[in-house]
DNA sequence: CTTTTTACCGACCAAGTGGTCGGTGAGGTT
DNA sequence: AACCTCACCGACCACTTGGTCGGTAAAAAG
């Protein structure tokens, strides 16, 4: 009983660190080794727990990604009065806290998208199913936002969440490279004129 | 003189085919082996042309990726009447080669970009340098879109120029999961509406 | 107290990795 | 004809990769 425990504790510990290198240094550029080198814990220990690299990756996204996809992009929009005011804050949230992250690799959904594009299409249809999920949750949002007069009804609620995706894929691609603070001043100032162009008028102001 | 030629040819090879195979598997996961395999050239040949890896890499920079991006992105902005319709057509084009290109791994520039954050000082600013001359040549054309009197006099030019860089980063991301078709019209039909809401109002329509 | 289960160890393996180096032979120079 | 330059060869190197496997010791079960 106390060793199921231990398992999961161990577990765990290596999937966190897995994560932690793997967003560092690239799913291939990093090896079994050197996440277990920095545990201090042996090959043995690994392939005890695990079947194989893939996976223990496998396990990381289901337990550890789809969380934190969850948590900043998904639960802060769905619980929400005016939706465009709710999706500028969880936005500018995100960005918040990759531009205070000392840390930041980008955005960990984008960044693995585009590592195993191709290259591995188990984990790429893992990967695919957390973006599609966020996905029908913006569009959902936004058919709401309709019915309560927040969105123009004409305006294709797709194509708006494809828009929103698009954009913040790359912003958060972009503060890797610096300038954190005035990449997301920028991006907040031109999503809230997009918004504008497509918000209800009569609801404005 | 004749030597000259067969030298650069044979570099020219190996680039190719090595941005080819980069570009489809990345460079941590392609070996040099590889593409010397692929092309039936020896480790000789390698190493008397390039110094390491990542010279050669460096090198492709330079001579291949450089050329794509202005050729596909730069240029034909540069020589624009309406701006707004000229980046239109330019990002629409770009996203056409992408849609029926039947080997596309998305954008060259930021997956190699996320490839090398941090990871590669060296090869992230050649890239970085490349980004840069993009996202200034983008500014100039804004800048000019107001003296011109097509953009509202407002609007600041570096804040769209990342909007547009950070949408276009993320579309193509996106489209490697599939779906093109669908993700290209979404994303121009947002883009104009974008646009809509940015143009000086007295000249459009 | 014995037996079984299981978390973990670490030596080992085959298959790569980037990179080196002494060649070889065709082409140009003298 | 003699020489030299240089594109290219391929065996070889030290090292790393993902993965295996027989073992150990401690906890749980009997």
């Amino acid at each position: 009983m106390d060793k199921n425990l231990k398992r999961m504790a161990t577990m765990h510990r290596m999937q966190v660190k897995g994560l932690e290198l793997f967003y560092q240094n690239g799913y291939y550029n990093t090896s079994v080794d050197d996440i277990l080198k920095s545990l201090s814990l042996s090959k043995g220990a690994f392939y005890h727990h695990f079947q194989s690299k893939e996976d223990f990756f496998i396990s990381i996204i289901q337990n550890l990604i789809v969380q934190k996809v969850y948590s900043m992009l998904i639960e802060p929009i769905e619980k929400c009065d005016n939706p465009f005011r709710a999706l500028e804050s969880c936005f500018d949230n995100a960005l918040e806290t990759a531009q205070y992250n000392e840390m930041d690799y980008g955005f960990i959904l984008s960044n693995f998208m585009t590592e195993f594009n191709r290259r591995n299409t188990e984990i790429s249809n893992y990967l695919r199913d957390i973006y599609k999920v966020w996905e029908v949750n913006l569009v959902t949002t936004l058919q709401r936002a309709k019915t309560d007069g927040y969105l123009e009804r004409h305006v294709d609620s797709e194509a708006v969440a494809t828009y929103l995706i698009s954009s913040y894929i790359g912003i958060r691609t972009l503060m890797v490279e610096g300038n954190c603070k005035a990449l997301r001043y920028q991006y907040m100032q031109q999503l809230k004129t997009y918004f504008k162009s497509i918000e209800h008028s009569t609801l404005v102001s």
